[in-house]
RNA sequence: GGGUUGGUAGCUCAGUCGGUAGAGCAGCGGCCUUUUAAGCCGUUGGUCCGGGGUUCGAGUCCCCGCCAACCCA
């Protein structure tokens, strides 16, 4: 922001600031170092203990010569109770005009106020950085969605419940890297510039790379990279990182996104179906307490619950299809199909082939009434050009979607395998545009890739179906927006 | 890409039929030494998203544009 941009407030602050430094203040302190987080200080309370705290001034109550102030660092809120004759006249009209939003450290002794709430009664302070803008109002906390993404430092300062967020964010994810250290798994890293992306169809983001004089792509999926892996012998592998997609912006999207991905040598997709379901679990259980999710309306209702105890649904592909869209659905003609799908309310495309119209039907009809977590098997080859087909309906390959809050949360293979039958199922990949093949990945599948089960699982949903969540936006910490 | 809603003080929001721009919080000043959305008294603060148009007069009506949210594709 420019530094022209100003108002009369923040002339105020940079008065307040010049008038610190004439006194021979230092507002912007190198270091303090308190004794203890607010919340330790709350949890051991010891009348007349001694404590020294640091954090941001978020609300001052002034009683004349004395003089409330809440003081929040990132585990809570301690109250700071300063007297006029404890600090002196001239110490007193400094901390009296302390601002919301500048940081302070404070040093004193714990005591509990007649209404009882534990606080700090202020022997001395020392102020760490003097804020120049004025925070979000205090009660509403910050409503403007605009501000709340491109300012998300004003967000997590002013709602706590949006800061509550993000943090159990970052648990989910350590409790994932805990889950699959604790099962052999190898964390790695993959190239995100990639010549040729794959492992999915998406249109991916281009880039120059000036002194190689040639064009990357940022990877559209982990997936090619982890398989040359297993090539190379490492058979428990995984990766989370950002996959990025050159497409539309939605409650569900954003261009850039977080993806696991891991493949476990000799396993397949019902390994895979396996550990998806323990992973979940044990994330739920680690950093919820319970397997039952509770999501909620603005006004605190309970709009929808999911139950993650296990075992969870598992259905077939072609059978959850019939039960929504007819037990004839694959015995009638392709003409017929499309004409019921439309029936049924799915938008079909005229370029649509048949087995498009069966997967509209699936896309927009089923999957969102999947609410609770249920593995769809068996998909159709035509959707799936990296698994394995399945020996007792060659039709179909050895997949798994677990569906759970209405999205896909994470699809699993049985991973092809056969170098020969891979190059011809990606040369005649589903989706119209025909890809540059990777021949890398398949000179690598010639060197032998181990049989293996892969899953993906999209971190971003996985949170907005565990912390309740109806938006991408709203667990990424700074979602794409247009610049202003 | 299409539709709907919104953009007014630092923040949260009112603003009637087109007739001088409002409140709460925050800020500033005053009173108050256990308050906690502290309280009481006084008070400052506006490019009404931007640009055109209609009109004696536009925050308000019309057109174009920008940004955002939601829905649809």
């Amino acid at each position: 922001m420019a530094m022209e941009d100003s108002n009369s407030l923040i002339e105020q602050r940079r008065a307040k600031l010049a008038a610190l430094r004439a006194r021979g203040i230092d507002p912007f302190r190198n270091k303090f170092t308190p004794t203890e987080t607010c919340a330790e200080a709350r949890t051991h309370y010891a009348e007349g203990r001694e404590v020294a705290v640091a954090g941001r001034i978020t609300a001052h109550r002034d009683m004349g010569k004395s003089m409330f102030l809440d003081v929040r660092d990132q585990t809570g809120r301690l109250q700071v109770y300063a007297q006029k004759n404890v600090l002196g006249d001239e110490l007193f009209d400094v901390f009296r005009h302390l601002d919301l939003g500048d940081f302070i450290g404070a040093k004193g002794t714990l005591f509990t106020t007649r209404t009882g709430e534990i606080s700090i009664k202020l022997t001395s302070f020392v102020i760490l950085a003097k804020a120049l803008r004025p925070p979000p109002e205090k009660w509403h906390g910050l409503a403007d969605t605009e501000i709340r993404y491109r300012q998300r430092y004003l967000d997590l300062m002013s709602n706590p419940e949006v800061k509550e967020v993000f943090l159990k964010r970052s648990r989910i994810i350590t409790e994932i890297r805990n889950f699959l250290a604790a099962r052999g798994f190898v964390e790695v890293e993959t190239p995100m510039m990639q010549a040729i992306p794959g492992g999915a169809a998406a249109k991916p983001f281009k880039t120059h790379h000036n002194a190689l004089g040639c064009d990357f792509y940022l990877r559209i999926a982990l997936e090619l990279y982890l398989k040359r892996l297993l090539v190379g012998g490492i058979d428990r592998v995984f990766e989370i990182g950002r996959n990025f997609r050159n497409e539309g912006l939605s409650r569900k999207h954003n261009p850039e996104f977080t993806m696991l991905e891991a493949y476990q040598a000799y396993g397949d997709y019902e390994t895979m179906m396996e550990l998806v379901q323990s992973m979940i679990c044990h994330v739920a259980q680690q950093v919820l307490g319970t397997l039952r999710i509770e999501h909620k309306d603005a006004a605190g209702n309970v709009t929808r619950t999911i139950d993650l105890t296990p075992p969870w649904r598992r259905i077939k592909y072609k059978d959850i299809v019939r039960e929504r869209a007819g037990a004839d659905w694959f015995e009638i003609s392709p003409e017929q199909r499309r004409e019921r799908a439309v029936a049924l309310g799915a938008e079909i495309a005229k370029e649509y082939e048949d087995f498009e119209v069966t997967q509209a039907v699936f896309e927009k009809l089923i999957e969102p009434t999947l609410i609770h977590p249920t593995f769809v098997t068996h998909a159709p080859k035509e959707l799936i050009p990296l698994a394995k087909l399945s020996p007792e309906d060659p039709s179909t390959v050895e997949v798994f979607e677990c569906c759970i809050n209405g999205q896909e949360i994470a699809p699993a293979y049985t991973e092809q395998n056969d170098p020969i039958e891979q190059r011809e199922r990606l040369e005649h990949q589903a989706g119209g545009e025909q890809q540059k093949l990777d021949e890398d990945f398949l000179i690598a599948l010639e060197h032998g890739m181990p049989p293996a089960g892969g899953m993906g699982m999209g971190i971003d949903r996985l949170c907005m179906m565990l912390l309740g969540q109806e938006s991408i936006r709203d667990v990424i910490l700074f979602p794409q927006l247009k610049p202003k």
